[in-house]
DNA sequence: CTCTAAACTTGACATCGACAAGATAAAATG
DNA sequence: CATTTTATCTTGTCGATGTCAAGTTTAGAG
């Protein structure tokens, strides 16, 4: 009988953020809510306040594991892709791509300012270890040694790394969010069939000049 | 007594809209209800149901006037950047980035397709009116004559002038939705400053090549 | 002038996030 | 081992929201 209700859940913290994406993959953003997520990991309605505050907590929490599981597929494609520049590109962007299609509500998350707390340490971690994780491509591309997240910062002198880290970054993430977001309706699929690969191609090409 | 509060509004729906914009400047998407919209707008709280029927259709106009809003900004921009290919690029990014960082929440839901109806023929007419606007800009730079949004279909044929708008498009998003969503605090923001420009030459070189 | 349909109001309901106060159990303390 | 403290979770409540149903007012057609 203890086994099972216990008044002590033992790991609620951890129940709730999988309740929480669950609750996301169901019935998405708009069906989210913190009694949902609570109910579904089996505890009361306010026992999500002692671990995460209020929503915005949770979801910050939410948007930092979104973030972990990009630097993973990063890291899985990008092992995948070999030493070829144009494969690093094209891994980096399907990757990117892959995971909003993937896990689209949990995408939209990690970039909303409004739902989350941007400043929040764990959140900005595991922000700035995918970052890093796309910083090491250009910098291959560059014949620069990789570098972890610690010394991001002091990399971020040079302005040409800092342009080709933008172009490239900006380019995958607006098409990967115009995509998720159903704005690419008007252009024919078939042409998107290969953009990717293409795009990483060009890409590679122009930050290489 | 007639002049102060008539039973029939005259224009609700124009108010609420206007309404509506002023409680996103105001109080962010987060703030946003229907029936602080409607107290704005000086009617009851069930009086834009008659006009919007839920909260996603009029947050599905607000979104299409953002387009319209958007279309004129590129326009004017446009304009004023005469017939060089690099400025008529560097244009697109300024009309495209000053929109987003001037009406933030507007330029939220205007990619929020879980808020809006995307297949609402306001909406996707609208959408239509700025994406034409973007694709005349490469044909342009491809020597190609302008078409109207009518005949946007019909070009959507050529995976080369294709490929060249979802790489603009693509990068002036990602940057603006990035930029607007905090993302790119790591960055310092002396290197940010003349990051349209440069990238704005960047693309009209991939483009041109 | 009458009537009908559009435009708006009033009232109600389930649900939500947040807060306060209480209950329970684990862990620290003696 | 006994006791006290503290973390964890529950119950109850509040104001506010979106949506619906039913009633009220007015414009405009016939």
């Amino acid at each position: 009988m203890k086994a099972k209700t216990p008044y002590h859940h033992g790991d609620l913290k951890e129940a709730l953020l999988a309740a929480a994406e669950s609750v996301l993959d169901d019935s998405g953003l708009h069906g989210f809510t913190l009694r949902e997520s609570a109910r579904r990991a089996g505890v009361s309605h306010a026992a999500p306040k002692h671990h995460f505050g209020d929503v915005r907590g949770l979801l910050t929490e939410v948007a930092a594991r979104g973030f972990q599981q990009l630097t993973r597929r990063l890291k899985t494609k990008l092992r995948a892709a070999g030493d070829d520049l144009d494969a690093q590109f094209v891994a980096t962007a399907e990757a990117y791509v892959g995971f909003a299609e993937a896990h689209p509500e949990h995408f939209r998350i990690m970039f909303r300012s409004d739902l989350v707390d941007m400043q929040s340490p764990s959140l900005m971690s595991a922000a700035l270890a995918t970052f890093t994780e796309m910083t090491n491509v250009i910098r291959r591309q560059r014949g620069e040694p990789e570098i972890g997240a610690e010394s991001l910062d002091a990399c971020m002198t040079s302005a040409q790394l800092i342009n080709d880290i933008l172009i490239g970054w900006s380019h995958i993430h607006g098409y990967a969010h115009l995509k998720l977001e159903g704005q690419l309706a008007m252009i024919p699929k078939a042409a998107q069939k290969d953009m990717l690969a293409t795009a990483g191609r060009r890409l590679a090409r122009l930050v290489r000049s």
